[in-house]
RNA sequence: GGAGAGGUGGCCGAGCGGCUGAAGGCCCCGCUCUCGAAAAGCGGUAUCCUGCCAAAAGUGGGAUCGUGGGUUCGAAUCCCACCCUCUCCGCCA
């Protein structure tokens, strides 16, 4: 959400932005309710003003024993009056509410202008796609040959796009997670928490899936409960409503959850294999932070993400979003996109982003200095650490042998009782 | 699922339908004292909206005591609904 004191005293820097990201809004309506809150408002106040001071004269007069009926009597119709403009301030309020709640972040300075995913300028380039003798086979078929993923079965369990592993593929994704989470919780600092995979719409809104995206989630029927898209929602929102003491910022988390998307729309997009599925692991990253050095935890963050690769020894490159690919409540993201031999391109496997206070305002996450009066927003940003489907993925088809069977990295060895290649079962 | 207790500022906690934006304490800030610190004393210290002002400062007004309704001239206080927390009983991995 954005501060609609800048929306209107910045308007057209806001307006720009939104053409940038190719976010129509109808600005007439929404300066036109505006205009009308504010008028009403101070009508409002006025005969509250009013109101309160008669409140005052009444509370003196009955002290002091006197009779204050008729003063009484003439407030009544005041009363009725301060309900009807009380009503229509809160039409107009609701009215600006929603359309500041569907309202984009700005993107940051540094956030390239382009129109769709094509304008995205690649910004780093890590190591080399492996040459092979043979046409890469694409993971699925790897994973069903090897006999530890079966996308038949998980069909016939619940339906398309969800995931069976089995044997080795089922340790492999669970190496991948230990090794992952280690990774972040010994080397780079974060705090490993496990939150709820079920959260209310409260949460839901704090970090922007609501109320736009809701045809995304997956919702429990007869609750306003939702399955989680990604740990972010949970994560950010431990510190939803709270005041952080500014000595214990920046705090880092790390987390591996489930994620449920619905996936509305993607119908024919990546049908076979792992990449897009209703259900999948995700280690996540998210970070609170001041205000003045989010842009450097942001970094910080993406270099984290960044090293997991390192280690597995996986060919990447990271993107910066353009303003016409970012997402809703983000102000600057990079994707780190891993090769994929099969299909010859390069594939998103994680997302980091900085928020600034577009999270924190809607979820109410503040801070204090010692010292300084009032409290401020701190800034959100979080990015996976990685996708663990994805992942699995690009290992089964990056490091591929002739004789069908799959090396595994050294980093991921002793994770898996020091097993080195996956063999058909 | 049944019974009860409770949700008040950064934190703890008091609160009679009107003199309560809210006692008291803690934290924090300033001053006094001190070579300095501690202690002690004095003073200050919530958030949001809005008018005046170019802006800051200042000043005027309004709102906010879990959320939403209601009663009333007037609600932190009374009524209703919902949410959440705690205790006990039942069930259960």
């Amino acid at each position: 959400m954005l501060e609609i004191k800048l929306v209107r005293e910045n308007l057209e820097r806001v307006k720009t932005a939104m053409e940038n990201r190719g976010t129509a809004i109808d600005w007439n309506a929404f300066l036109k309710h505006d205009s009308r809150r504010k008028k009403v408002l101070s009508e409002l106040e006025e005969l509250r003003r009013q109101r309160n001071r008669v409140s005052d004269q009444v509370a003196e007069m009955k002290r002091n024993g006197e009779n204050a009926d008729s003063i009484i009597e003439k407030m009544r119709d005041v009363s009725t009056t301060i309900r009807g403009l009380e009503k229509e301030l809160s039409e107009y309020e609701a009215a600006i509410d929603e359309m500041v709640m569907t309202i984009p972040n700005i993107p940051h300075d540094t956030v390239p202008v382009g129109k769709d995913e094509t304008d995205n300028p690649v910004v780093n380039l890590v190591g080399e796609p492996p040459s092979f003798d043979h046409k890469p086979l694409p993971h699925w078929t790897i994973g069903e040959q090897l006999g530890i993923l079966d996308f038949a079965r998980a069909a016939k369990i619940t339906g398309a796009r969800f995931p069976l592993y089995l044997g080795a593929g089922a340790g492999l994704e669970r190496a991948l997670i230990n090794f992952m989470l280690d990774l972040h919780t010994q080397e780079h600092g974060y705090r490993e928490v496990l939150p709820p995979f079920i959260v209310n719409r409260h949460t839901m809104t704090g970090t922007g899936q609501l109320p736009k995206f809701e045809e995304d989630l997956f919702k429990l029927e007869g609750l306003d409960y939702f399955l989680i898209p990604t740990a972010e929602v949970p994560v950010t929102n431990i510190h939803q409503g709270e005041v952080i003491d500014a000595s214990r910022l920046p705090i880092a988390y790390t987390t591996c959850t489930p994620c449920f998307r619905s996936e509305a729309g993607s119908y024919g997009k990546d049908t076979r294999g792992l990449i897009r599925q209703h259900q999948f692991n995700k280690v996540e990253l998210v970070k609170f932070s001041r205000p003045e050095t989010s842009y450097d935890e942001l970094e910080s963050l993406l270099d984290n993400a960044e090293t997991v690769l390192n280690r597995l020894e996986l060919p990447y490159r990271v993107i910066t979003l353009c303003t016409g690919d970012i997402g809703f409540s983000a102000a600057k993201t990079y994707d780190i996109e891993v090769w994929m031999p099969s299909q010859d391109v390069y594939r998103e496997i994680s997302s980091c982003s900085n928020f600034e206070d577009f999270q924190a305002r809607r979820a109410n996450i503040r801070f204090k200095e010692k010292g300084k009066k009032g409290t401020r927003l701190v800034h959100t940003l979080n990015g996976s650490g990685l996708a663990v489907g994805r992942t699995l993925a690009a290992l089964l088809e990056n490091f591929q042998q002739p004789d069908g069977s799959v090396a595994i990295p050294k980093a991921l060895q002793p994770y898996l009782g020091g097993l080195k290649r996956i063999e058909s079962y």
